[in-house]
DNA sequence: CTGAAAGCGCTTACAG
DNA sequence: CTGAAAGCGCTTACAG
C-alpha cells in the first residue's frame, strides 16, 4: 500500500504536452503484439513471467496507464465500484479508507460521489451511473426504499449501515440491538439507572437502537428511566440535548446513549464547555467508533462497528453478485462490540466509587 | 440544486434487468437521427426547442443517461474533472460541496479521489488520471513541487490552500499572512500578550502561518512571547499541545492561535475536559472555518477561508486553461476574514473586563 | 505467443 | 435537421 512518497526525481518522464502514450505505444517499444499487453494488464493466463514485467517496464518509462474509459466501454464488465458516501460523514471517511485495499484486492477500482446538503443522493448515485458502475455500495443511503428496489434491479447494489427489508437489495449492517444491550448493560452495571437516548431519527440504524434501547431498559427494570430525546446523528443534536439536559441540573440523567459518534461529541463538547465532569457528572456512549471516537482527548466509549469488516463483506457482497455466485438479496449482520473507553464511569451519586 | 426526494413512485421505469438503453434507443423511439440525440445532450446548436424537448422526454422515459466512458473516449476533451481530497479533513468535505454546484454550471462532471493514511497522493491521483479526467484539483496537496510540476506538464492541474513557487502550476490559496495578521490584533486588542502558536507542520500553509504569526507578534513589540508549538494540523497534535500547556499553570499563555481548526478542536476539547473556561481562562484562534467551527456549541473564532470562492476560482482556472485563455501559470490570493466567535475574549488576568 | 478483426457507445465532421 | 462514416483505446474471440 505504502508508494515511494519520497523520490522526488523521475527519470526523463514522458514527453511534454504529448498525447497520453496508449497499448499500441508499449507493444511497439516492448516489441510485443498489442493483444499481449491486454493481457498484461489484465493479469491475463498466456504471457511468460519475462513477456510480463518487460511489457510493466516499457509501460512504466512511456508512463503508460490504461484508460479506464476505453477498458470500461470495450469489456461488458467495468471492474469498476461506485460509493456513495456524505462527505460530512467521519464514519464514512473510515469506511471509504476501509474500502479502497479491499477493493483493489479484488480488482476493482472504486469511485466516489459525495452527497451533502446541496447534493442529494440521488444525484450522487446518478454520476456513478453515468460512469459505468458495475456495482454500487451505499453508505448509509437515506433513500426511499423503492428507488433503491429500482436500482437493485440494473445492478448489484448493497446498502452499508442500514437495512432494506422491502427492497430486493443486499445489506451489511451490525446487530443494533445487541450493541444497544451491551451499552446499557455497561452503564446499568457502573450503577447508573437515569440513563437517557438521543434519537438518530431518520439516520441509519436508529429505528433499531430506539427499540432495542426501551427493550434494554425495561430488561433491567429501568422503564420509569426510559427518555427518548429528539436528534438526527448530528453534532449539533449532541449538542442542543445537552442544553436541554443541563437545564434539569440535579434531574439530569447519569448517562447518555447517543445515537451515534457525531451526536456523542456535540453532547460531549457542550457539557465539558459547561464545566461538568465526564464521567463524573455525565456518562456518554457513542455509536461507530469513527476515528474521532479513539482520538485521546476524546477517548470515547462507544459501540463499534468495525469498518473494515464492513467493506470486506461489502465488496465480496457485490462481487459475488457480479461473479453470479449469488442470486437472492442478502442481509450480513455483523456483531458490534463495546469499547469501554474514558466516558462513562460510575455515577458520583452511586454507591459505587471510582477506582 | 434540490430534487425531487420524496416521489418513491416510478413509472413503468426500464425492463428489468436490460441492457441499458443507448443513445441509439432514444433517437429510434423519438424518431430523430443519433446525431440529433447527441446534440441535444452536448447541449450544441443546431436542434429545435420542441425537438430538443422531446429527446429529453423519450430518454427519460427509457431511462438513458449518457455513457461517460464512451464520451470520454469518443471526444478528446473529457469534460471531467478530478479532485483529491484527504477523506477524514473536514475543511475538504466544505471545499467538495462547494466544487459540485460549480463544475456542474461549467459543464464538467466531478470525480472524487480520497487520500488517507493507508493510500497516498499519488495513488489517488493516478486513478484519476485513468478516468482520464481533463484536469485536477489538488485539495491541499502535500505532494512534492516535482512532483507536481511534471503533473502540470500532462495536464491542468490547481492547487488548493497552498502555493507552488517551483512547479508551474496555478494556485489558489489565502493570504495567510493577512489572517493570521488579523488574528493576533484581535488577540492583542482583547488584552492578549501571551499568544503560542500551534504550528502546522509540514500542512498546506503551514509555515506562512508560523512567518507571518512570528512577524505579527514583533509588531506589537511581543517577541518575547513568542511561542510556537509542535503540531500538524490534526486533533491530536491540538489535544497533545493542549496537555503541555495545562501542565505550565499559571504561566501557561493566556490565548492560542492553532494551526488550523482540526488542531483548534483538539485543543478546546482537552482544555474544557480539564475544567478550563475558555476564553477565560484561555483563548482560542482557528484557521479555515471549516463547518465544525460553526457549530453552536464550538463557536470557534477562526480565520475563514471561503469554500466557494476557493471552489469557483479553482474551477474557473481549471476550465480557462482547458479552453486556452490562459496559458502560464497563475496564483490566486484570496483575502481571509477573521470571524470572531465565543472562543475569544478578555484574558482573566487583565484589567479589561468582559462586558 | 502473433495478427487481424469486430465492437463497446459515443463524438465529430461532412455532404445532403 | 438526416445519414453514413471514421475514430477514441481498449477487450474479446479466433485462426495461426
Amino acid at each position: 500500500m505504502a508508494e515511494q512518497q519520497g523520490d522526488a526525481e523521475t527519470s526523463g518522464g514522458p514527453r511534454r504536452g504529448d498525447r497520453r502514450p496508449t497499448m499500441t505505444d508499449v507493444a511497439q517499444r516492448a516489441g510485443v503484439s498489442r493483444a499481449l499487453v491486454s493481457l498484461v494488464f489484465r493479469d491475463a493466463p498466456g504471457a511468460s513471467d519475462r513477456t510480463r514485467e518487460r511489457v510493466f517496464q516499457v509501460a512504466e518509462e512511456i508512463g503508460y496507464r490504461p484508460d479506464s474509459a476505453a477498458r470500461m466501454l470495450a469489456s461488458s464488465r467495468s471492474k469498476v465500484l461506485g460509493v456513495l458516501l456524505t462527505v460530512r460523514n467521519p464514519f464514512h471517511a473510515d469506511m471509504v479508507e476501509s474500502i479502497y485495499p479491499v477493493a483493489e484486492r479484488r480488482g476493482y477500482e472504486i469511485l466516489l460521489s459525495a452527497a451533502s446538503p446541496s447534493r442529494d443522493e440521488r444525484k450522487a448515485v446518478d454520476a456513478l451511473l453515468g460512469h459505468r458502475c458495475a456495482g454500487l455500495l451505499l453508505l448509509g443511503p437515506t433513500l426511499p426504499s423503492s428507488y433503491l428496489a429500482e436500482l437493485g434491479r440494473k445492478l448489484p447494489v448493497v446498502a452499508l449501515g442500514r437495512r432494506f427489508p422491502g427492497a430486493d437489495v443486499d445489506s451489511v449492517h451490525t446487530a443494533e440491538a445487541k450493541g444497544v444491550r451491551e451499552a446499557i448493560t455497561h452503564l446499568v452495571e457502573l450503577g447508573h439507572r437515569s440513563i437517557a437516548h438521543i434519537d438518530g431519527g431518520r439516520g441509519p440504524g436508529s429505528a433499531e437502537r430506539r427499540r432495542a434501547y426501551r427493550a434494554a431498559m425495561r430488561k433491567h427494570g429501568l422503564t420509569e428511566y426510559i427518555r427518548v430525546l429528539p436528534g438526527d446523528q448530528t453534532e449539533e443534536s449532541g449538542s442542543a440535548q445537552a442544553k436541554v439536559l443541563l437545564a434539569e441540573g440535579s434531574r439530569m440523567p447519569t448517562a447518555v446513549l447517543a445515537g451515534n459518534d457525531r451526536c456523542a461529541l456535540g453532547l460531549l463538547d457542550a457539557v465539558w464547555r459547561e464545566g461538568l465532569q465526564v464521567p463524573g457528572d455525565l456518562s456518554v456512549v457513542g455509536y461507530d467508533d469513527s476515528h474521532l471516537a479513539h482520538l485521546s482527548h476524546i477517548d470515547l466509549s462507544t459501540v463499534r462497528q468495525d469498518p473494515d469488516r464492513h467493506a470486506a463483506l461489502a465488496v465480496q457482497c457485490v462481487v459475488d453478485r457480479l461473479d453470479g455466485v449469488r442470486d437472492g438479496a442478502e442481509e450480513f449482520v455483523l456483531d458490534p462490540k463495546l469499547v469501554t473507553r474514558g466516558t462513562t464511569g460510575p455515577p458520583r451519586s452511586s454507591g459505587i466509587m471510582s477506582a
